[in-house]
DNA sequence: ATGAAAGCGCTAACAC
DNA sequence: GTGTTAGCGCTTTCAT
């Protein structure tokens, strides 16, 4: 077995009391005994058990968090943030990754329960409606990261999803943008609150929306055929837009794509705009300007409430917060 | 604080030594005591301490797990193949993504064995040169997942990389290439490999490769930009090759766009291949053949073989294991 | 079929 | 500055 605290207490002929002092740096140890009961720890190569630690302290120093797929960049860069902020507190984040199972998000929820996680991140799906049971019972601090769930009953980090689509059409209104297709994504609750950003914008502008402009994409589909089919179609039919706000940065990659073969130039008769700003796809062809949706900074937040609200144990004075998607701009808008 | 054992055996009068049995499943309690238990477990919505337990019996059904990035998605699809393995068999991962932080390997791995987990999962970077110290002087289990690591003193489940360029030469030699270009990606280990199976497949068909037509690429630069320049410039200087072999996707993305703005035609004049597979980025365009590398079957094999060794606590007769690359067909390369 | 006692490795709260 | 005692929630072992 491992080696234990009582192993190097009989080393050095101390009680395992004095060992876990200096284990956890407290002061009224001589420095003297301090120093030799660290080198024995680094030559006997000692590691606390924290299971035991956690048992006795009622922490773990462990955050669980439930994402629905790791394969998803925007998830990989939430995590990136939260282990940045995570890592210097010495907490650690347990991941789960869901891939679409419904019924797996309740299972993995409770499990991270068991593991007495000292807080939980949920991160929903973003055509979630409910959340599992087990967050709504327990007294272990949930927070929801990326979007507020349904029913908010806890804190949450999440984006302006309203002014994703606002800034995207007030981009192209101010590039002298009138007739801008919108391809609108999915029928969710977050690509409903874009497109009214988008309607926004352009009552703003007191320019008005074509409803036949306006494209959903369906689930399963590939979004760059989408996109490139869509736009063909509307080519073809003779119509001519000078603008296209993406739901995607695949979308507008394949809307682009469409676009160029018809022998339209990209940004100088027709401009483009994307979301995500996923980097390797922005970066192809004539480059992408897209909406940086912000995540690695929603992780950041999502960290830093959580060792808060972890600290204060009761009642929290925290509030949940929202955050500015921001423009990425790259060759398919101009300059200005 | 959260429920115990002792709470339902209270409830019940009942030991709480009959309460475990009934939630570890041992046969020697009454079916009715059985039914009650298990009836106030559910109203209380009893969670077993997973700390306490595995304190006791000195298993966590955890498993650490650290690798280079989780924006990588290789990485993703090698977690998705082992989280299929582990959840039937009710063990969980626990991720630590060290983002390029060469020391956070260390601090991570022992944070790992701090926890207690059953086994770790290390994945070395491809440029790796080292494992971490405390990997070498700990009685857990270490499966390396992707890459042996250099000194291969542990089980491992890898990729065949020699395959990798052999299938993709072979691929367009059998489609009647004879000047293939190969943009080679960088100076690692596992690059270099890829190049030997590429010159071997040009031995075997007798083909000679031409020196001046092996690119490198420069760490820190976009794949994308690289590949399009150097085709632009290649093309510029009137060579024309009628093959690319590319070390990623994105560089065989970045070639195509070149050469199909030099008017040359894909694939009927020049095929290219990439490898990655990276769905998104393969479906753009001209649709790119890849090699797939089978991260997420490299999942799978590690997750079993780490079940394996966690049972079998002593010495193994599990060897290491390569897998084989695949080709994924797609429109940059002829039906045949 | 049920239960009592002991202990996993650690730390809080106290002596000394 | 150092040590003693007790106990976190669970399971192992052995009685009953």
């Amino acid at each position: 077995m491992a080696i234990r605290l009582q192993d190097i207490a009989n080393d050095l002929n101390l009680s395992k009391m004095t060992i876990s002092k200096v284990l956890r740096g407290q002061t009224d140890v001589s420095a003297e005994t301090k120093a030799r009961v660290l080198k024995r720890m680094k030559e006997l190569n000692y590691r606390p058990n924290i299971s035991a630690r956690g048992l006795r302290t009622g922490q773990t120093y462990s955050v669980g968090m439930v994402v629905p797929s790791l394969a998803n960049p925007a998830v990989a860069l939430m995590v990136r943030g939260i282990n940045e902020v995570f890592r210097p507190a010495s907490y650690s984040l347990v991941l789960s990754s869901i891939e679409g199972d419904d019924e797996m998000e309740e299972r993995e929820t409770e499990l991270h329960l068991s593991r007495q996680v000292d807080a939980l991140i949920f991160c929903p799906r973003s055509d979630a409606s409910a959340v599992p049971q087990a967050l709504t019972e327990t007294t272990v601090p949930v927070i929801y990261a990326g979007t507020a769930p349904p029913r908010a009953a806890g804190l949450s980090v999440g984006l302006r999803e309203a002014e994703v689509g606002k800034f995207a059409a007030e981009h192209l209104l101010g590039r002298r943008c009138r007739r801008i297709v919108y391809l609108r994504g999915p029928r969710t609750a977050v690509a409903d609150q874009r497109f009214a950003g988008f309607r926004e914008a352009h009552r703003d502008a007191g320019v008005s929306v074509r409803q036949d402009w306006i494209f959903e994409t369906h689930p399963g589909a590939s979004d760059y055929r989408s996109g490139f089919e869509i736009m063909q179609r509307l080519i073809a039919s003779r119509v001519r837009p000078d603008g296209i706000v993406a739901y995607t940065d695949l979308l507008a990659a394949g809307a682009r794509d469409a676009v160029i073969a018809a022998a339209i130039e990209v940004p100088k008769q027709l401009q483009i705009i994307g979301c995500g700003n996923v980097a390797d796809l922005c970066e192809t062809g004539i480059s992408l300007t897209s909406i940086d949706l912000a995540h690695e900074e929603i992780g950041r937040r999502v960290a830093r409430m959580t060792l808060k609200r972890i600290e204060e144990k009761g009642e929290t004075a925290q509030r949940s917060v929202t955050l500015s998607p921001k423009i990425v701009e790259r060759a398919s808008t101009r300059a200005n």
